[in-house]
DNA sequence: ATGCTGACTGACCGATCGGTCAATATTTGT
DNA sequence: ACAAATATTGACCGATCGGTCAGTCAGCAT
């Protein structure tokens, strides 16, 4: 099984831009580490915004996908957004581009990167509503606080980790710790 | 008592990185709205990247100077860990380019932005610990985590506007209501 | 007044940018 | 077998990039 040059192009792109940023990575520099030429890349992709586009799209599909399933297949309210944290947790561990790409989306100020996960998001505002609705959680709470809190914290504790590494080193060396400590807090706070 | 042409290129300089980020301000930009020429530029500063690292210095002193009595006096640990919250939400409010700056920095994986806030978590995690000594918070957490929770969460708020505002205009339109929520959240979360 | 220095300028440079296009190679449907 | 469609290429474009350079000019010490 040989991967397509196009995909090629995606998989480079994602590394270049989550490594400098859309504006510094250039249309010559993905050719070259994807071993095509400049040509190929406007043959594939109408512009260099559009690939950044088809970047963001190609690694949120794998992503979405698998929450959705995780959001239809656990009953218990609470125990869902414990196992979306730690799905999110482990997923960005193993791509620790993506939090990076966002970080850069969002300081280039990329107005289309809150459409992608929007849909998303709307299904997991409606399953803490609903629990909130039985009491299950405190109601007197904006669930996108919610969700916004455990993206942000999660990503941020990778892009971050020279930062954060300075405060306390452990929470690096032992992340199955710092990741327990922020969902049980994160969990109580909600809790009726 | 009026501006030198070199602070001007500095203010301009930071108002522009902030805005756009590195890669997208050119130094014609820059030259312009200083109201200087180019060469001038280069007169003052070797290059781009001097020039850059010479604006993140002078920001991060500036920062470095005001946010040492972040933590204020207060006899109630939990009241003063809210209290914090709030004023570090209020503080960043009115110094939106500190997140964007810090966010940059991190990205560049630039090592000297943790030790520039290091007293203040010191001081921060200190006060933690002995409120849970005193039984005021559970003892099962890393105090760590809540100041980076809290810390991160307000950055991002500001940083990533253009993504989470498509999730819920009203965190924007609102802000005392999500600050409001997170406080909440957060307090309740580490209560014993 | 002369000479020196740092602030400042405009003309200019090679390199690279995103993007186009005509031509060629390769795959695919019939 | 052949034609249509698709993949791929290299040569090329105007614009802009960061940066250089020779030189002007005002202020100031001697």
């Amino acid at each position: 099984m040989k991967i397509s040059k196009k995909q090629k192009i995606l998989d480079q792109s994602l590394a270049l831009f989550s490594a400098y940023g859309f504006a510094h990575v250039s249309i010559s520099m993905i050719a070259k580490e994807a071993g095509v030429t400049k040509s190929l890349i406007f043959h594939h992709f109408e512009n260099k915004n559009q690939l950044w586009e088809k970047v963001k799209e190609s690694f949120f599909k794998q992503y979405a996908e698998n929450q959705m399933n995780l959001f239809e297949s656990e009953k218990d309210p609470i125990e869902l957004i414990r196992k979306s944290m730690r799905y999110y947790f482990d997923f960005v561990k193993d791509n620790p581009m993506i939090p990076r790409f966002f970080a850069y989306a969002h300081l280039e100020n990329d107005e289309n990167c809150g459409k992608l996960d929007q849909p998303l998001m709307e299904r997991g505002s409606q399953l803490i509503k609903k629990a909130q609705a039985q009491g299950l959680m405190r109601k007197d709470f904006n669930p996108v606080v919610l969700v916004m809190n455990f993206i942000t914290v999660i990503n941020q504790y990778f892009v971050a980790k020279c930062h954060f590494s300075h405060w306390d080193e452990t929470i690096y060396s032992n992340p199955n710790s710092f990741i327990n400590d922020f969902i049980e807090n994160t969990i109580k706070g909600i809790r009726p």
